[in-house]
DNA sequence: CTGTTAGCGCTTTCAT
DNA sequence: ATGAAAGCGCTAACAG
């Protein structure tokens, strides 16, 4: 029952730990009979190296981190957050690594980044100037900012403001009067200045509208937990004052699904009575019905070109980009207008990469 | 750059690395003025203690691995699995663990337990005396099973032979005559022995197809990846051949909503010309439109008990148990007939829990 | 209260 | 081809 070490193995094979330790990483240096022989011994006795200790020398333990700025219960509960981890989980899976999720949680964020056993973070949803950005530096542990703003770190973002702006000026050349805007729910804090994601597509918004010189009143911007339960809940409580929005903007589409839930049990028909355009594009949009128009951000690849960033970056050590990744309006069912054929229209830009060079970070 | 180690503060702060370790781990033991003293240094340095170092000795790492069956990329496109990682991570972030997800993947399963840096493992899909399962014993690294059989580890199953004979009971009990089943996926080897899940659904199918008299024609169980795209692609060449079934019975629900994209996408009518019962009852379920008759699992708290069993082994080495939840068909409006009020219908017992004694398990 | 000593389990020179 | 010895970074005993 006690843990079986190398040098039961070597003492039981009649070799010398180093013996023992060579027949597993480098065969080609032992005799192959010594080798089966101690593979034998070792397979008899139930060995199996320990991963802390080889992690401790080799500097290297196979793990990616993926730290999120919301409790893992909360984020496994939006579907965004799946694609996104699809798309790390290939790149993960085909190098053989493993993935540690890591949250702010009941303990401190700061503890939990700083024990974490990884080789690298993939850090979404926060600043590269963040507080609990910093343990990591310090551990020099390289990492990659989604979703966030950087200047030396690696980084991927899709055109948020472009793709919500497109979102906006499509309902309010519709001729929409009332739209209800459902936003991030955020700290307090951050509330008359939203930074990142919630701040760029909520000023993707605001733009339309004011190019189209429809105000956008305070409290037509519902700020909302992200999940279906969110938007449910959002919608229910502005519909139970009374009031009746022609159109709906949601800043994620299982908001708006939970949205177009609650007006279904009102008795308000989407589109007809209600337009909704959400944003993200996760797999269900295509699968609810009526069809949700929203704005595509490439999810998976956004996982993808992450984890591949941090992976050459622990290869290799390479150079730092930041990328911005395009989004785009796709018009389903719930802003279909009679028979009208469904409508693509291309929406932020791939503004290419800035590659950087090495900074003294971290 | 290089990583500052504990004897670097030590030094500068003029003490010992013991003091260095006592400052972080116990300060009451060290004198107010040397602690800050030494946290001050450490700070300047920005030194943060190696996680492995610190895991070789303590045995512990504040991770918890949860094994797939699956890619890591199939895993996260079912929401089944990702509820499941709701109620695992209420657990883990309550007590301020990690999350390791561990998936077969390009490389072999085993090596990644072997190396996976974790206290202990949630093991989904798998049964105990699986071979993949060898190397965790070996290493002696405590598991709970989840959906899979286990005769001395604990393990955290449901009751879904009942579960699947109720919603086939229900579909015939309606007189369906021509009833499509969409299975999971599997493995030429096991199709005429389905083990575990797959082989408790289809054997509750295939009760109530005896009880009721009605031939379950082999070309009528149609084995599809758990995804969207799987139930889609399903239905979508079932129907390409000609046949109309009435009814589908889907051993998940992420497969019947694709399912039901494909039969609107053909121009079928839920559930007037084809009824629907899903597996599972993920959130989703009730944000369908129509809605989704299932039958339900308690997913997230299939999480939530397992981690509880493992953490509970990990620090009181408590008593193994086998648990079984209940199932329950709840009806919604895919198989809606005409007005009739919803129902919902006890399915599976609560079988109460075996507890064993401590066995002599790795 | 503080410092010294001795490993945790493994790999890696460097001899043999 | 194999073994001995040193040490990765940290902490737990013990002495001082």
């Amino acid at each position: 029952m006690g843990r079986v070490t190398i040098g039961d193995v070597a003492r039981r094979a009649r070799v010398s730990p180093a013996a023992v330790s060579a027949a597993f990483n480098d065969p080609a240096q032992l005799s192959k009979t010594t080798v089966s022989r101690i593979l034998a011994t070792a397979l008899r006795l139930g060995y199996a190296p320990n991963p802390h200790a080889r992690a401790l020398l080799s500097r290297r333990v196979g793990v990616l981190g993926v730290l999120f700025p919301q409790a893992v219960s909360t984020v496994f509960a939006n579907p965004f957050f799946s694609a996104f981890l699809e798309g790390v989980g290939e790149i993960t899976d085909e190098r053989a690594v493993g993935l540690l999720t890591v949250s702010p949680a009941h303990g401190s964020l700061a503890r939990a980044i700083a024990a974490a056993p990884v080789d690298g973070f993939v850090i979404v949803g926060l600043d590269e100037a963040h507080d609990e950005v910093a343990p990591l530096r310090r551990r020099g542990v390289p990492f990659v900012i989604v979703d966030g703003d950087s200047e030396v770190a690696s980084s991927v973002n899709v055109d948020d403001e472009a793709g919500a702006y497109q979102a906006a000026r499509f309902l309010l050349g519709q001729g929409h009067g009332d739209v209800l805007v459902l936003g991030f729910h955020m700290p307090p804090a951050d509330l008359h200045q939203p930074r990142g994601v919630a701040g760029r597509r909520l000023a993707g918004y605001r733009r339309a509208f004011a190019e189209a010189n429809v105000p956008l009143a305070e409290d037509s911007v519902v700020r909302t937990p992200v999940s279906l339960n969110g938007g449910d809940e959002a919608l229910e409580k502005v519909l139970s004052r009374g009031r009746r929005p022609s159109a709906l903007l949601a800043v994620s589409d299982i908001m708006a699904l939970g949205a177009m839930r609650a007006a279904r049990r009102n008795g308000l028909r989407v589109p007809e009575d209600l337009a909704v355009i959400g944003f993200d594009d996760i797999p269900l949009a295509t699968a609810s019905h009526p069809t949700l128009s929203t704005v595509h951000q490439p999810i998976r690849e956004k996982g993808r070109v992450a984890t591949r960033l941090l992976l050459r970056e622990l290869d290799d050590s390479g150079p730092r980009e930041q990328i911005v990744l395009p989004t785009e309006l796709v018009l389903r069912e719930t802003t279909s207008t009679g028979k009208a054929p469904l409508r693509r229209e291309k929406g932020g830009s791939y503004r290419g990469r800035r590659t950087l060079t090495r900074a003294a970070a971290g």
